[in-house]
RNA sequence: GGGGGGGUUCCCGAGUGGCCAAAGGGAGCAGAUUGUAAAUCUGCCGCGAAAGCUUCGAUGGUUCGAAUCCGUCCCCCCCCA
């Protein structure tokens, strides 16, 4: 498709649409005024993570061209788990966790969207609102008569569900479609809403949407799907050895967070510059122009990592993730300064509170993150993975002294070649 | 309601009485090389310094000895009605 529509246009050219109904008349629907979208977030923990970051963003695209985006939070379908493309029937939530949930994935996705008074001020909804109010006859009277189950079990997403041998799914997931769809239908009802994105597992959900708008409202509306984030080593995107970066700051540490952008392979960053940042197609271009030409490390990562942090995480986490970065990866560690160190362990650096004038580097390495058993805290010294205070030490039976530490207070440990962790001596 | 097949260490998946802490693959970790990238090569990959200890859905047995056999329970899948 060639997109006629500015906004689609700028989409487009990011790669950022996967899939689009109807996509003429959506560019005539969304160039003649301003429109209410929306996409739903399900609270299926207490923070969302980096994948819930790409919708996030459209949202923020389609309010910057002057259309009006509801942030949906899944109070009713964060109860009963979405199976498409998932691979096994998930444990369900109490609601009292759910409710929890809700309230903090309400307060994470309003920091992406403008809550003003304009024509098109940002709106946070939740479908318990709605679908809790329905009951069961009257649900399966006005909604599932809509629905057909033989087309409902060829849809892709349910498929592996039905067809795999040694998995299955519940009538409780596989209602979920409905659920959602009658979110679209509720909204298109209520607050006009004409478009729903999502990501791109979401097409079934959201075409289920379409349909049972027209059906119950007698009104066209669209859907618009976005690409699932992929890297070019086939690895899943937004995992590191240390899990789930997670958008919440107490969850992720905004110099992890920084530094998983900056980790970010060559062949994934322009991509993921597009995806993932407000700069302009061109500018993106034209760094990587540029990084064709420098020899050695390339620009875009930084680039990545600053723009994203600074999204997420504001200035301020910004500002703390390069100062660690920049005191642990550029130069030498002894020229930071008492307070320098101090501010490491504030700013998110991963610190351990020692006790007493002497520890074992093995000891040392299992207090913390760095070594989970005593036989790998050795391997990796006698590996040479471990630096104390800069210094590579390769004697497994190391004693590090409380005398030997930074300003008399501070010993910094290195296990391979981007893990760090802060000592403080008492 | 009836019949059949399963639950193995992070994942997939072998293993049907000792040779099993458990093949193989993937993921992950470390080293070399590098750009805190990719690719490649090497090593590690239940805990423990070791003796040894804990693990194969749960539990109770049989046995000198069980992931493997038997009983009970929980969970999952398929087929027929």
């Amino acid at each position: 498709m060639t997109a006629t529509n500015e906004l689609l246009k700028d989409l487009q050219a990011r790669g950022l649409i996967a899939q689009c109904t109807a996509d003429e008349e959506l560019a005539e629907h969304l160039s003649t005024g301003c429109r209410t979208l929306y996409c739903g977030f399900d609270p299926t923990a207490d923070s969302l993570h980096i994948g819930s970051l790409v919708p996030l963003l459209v949202l923020k695209r389609f309010q910057q061209y002057g259309h009006k985006p509801l942030a949906l939070v899944g109070g009713a379908t964060g109860l009963i788990g979405d199976p498409s493309f998932k691979a096994a029937e998930r444990q369900l939530n109490t609601t009292d966790v759910v409710e929890g949930w809700v309230e903090k994935i309400k307060a994470q996705v309003s920091a992406f969207v403008d809550f003003n008074d304009a024509e098109n001020g940002a709106e946070v909804v939740n479908n318990l609102d709605w679908i809790g109010q329905i009951d069961a006859i009257s649900f399966l009277r006005d909604v599932g008569k809509y629905f057909s189950v033989n087309a409902m079990i060829q849809k892709e997403s349910v498929k592996q569900r039905i067809e795999r041998e040694g998995s299955g799914i519940s009538y409780t997931e596989f209602s979920y479609m409905l659920l959602q769809s009658y979110d679209f239908a509720a909204l298109n009802r209520d607050k006009n809403c004409t478009l729903q994105i999502g990501g791109s597992d979401q097409w079934g959900n959201i075409t289920g949407g379409t349909e049972l708008t027209r059906r119950m409202n007698k009104n066209q509306v669209f859907g618009l799907t976005l690409p699932l984030v992929t890297k070019a080593d086939g690895t899943k995107f937004g995992k590191t050895e240390s899990g789930t970066i997670w958008l919440d700051e107490n969850k992720t540490s905004s110099y992890a967070f920084y530094q998983f952008w900056l980790g970010t392979a060559d062949a994934d960053v322009y991509k993921f510059l597009r995806y993932f940042t407000f700069l302009s197609v061109e500018e993106i271009a034209a760094i990587e122009e540029k990084d064709k030409t420098i020899q050695g490390r390339p620009e875009g990562q930084q680039v990545l990592a600053r723009e994203v942090t600074r999204l997420v995480r504001g200035e301020e986490g910004l500002a703390s993730a390069e100062r660690i970065t920049n005191a642990l990866f550029s130069g030498d560690l002894t020229s930071l300064s008492e307070s320098d160190l101090a501010q490491l362990a504030l700013d998110g650096l991963p610190s351990t509170q020692v006790e007493g004038d002497e520890k074992s580097l093995v000891e040392l390495l299992t207090a913390s993150e760095l070594a989970k058993s005593n036989k790998m805290a050795r391997e990796f010294i006698g590996n040479g993975a471990v630096a104390v205070n800069g210094e590579k030490v390769a004697e497994t039976e190391a004693v590090i002294n409380k005398a030997d530490a930074l300003y008399g207070k501070f010993t910094l440990i290195k296990r391979g070649k981007k893990l760090f962790n802060l000592y403080v001596w008492q």
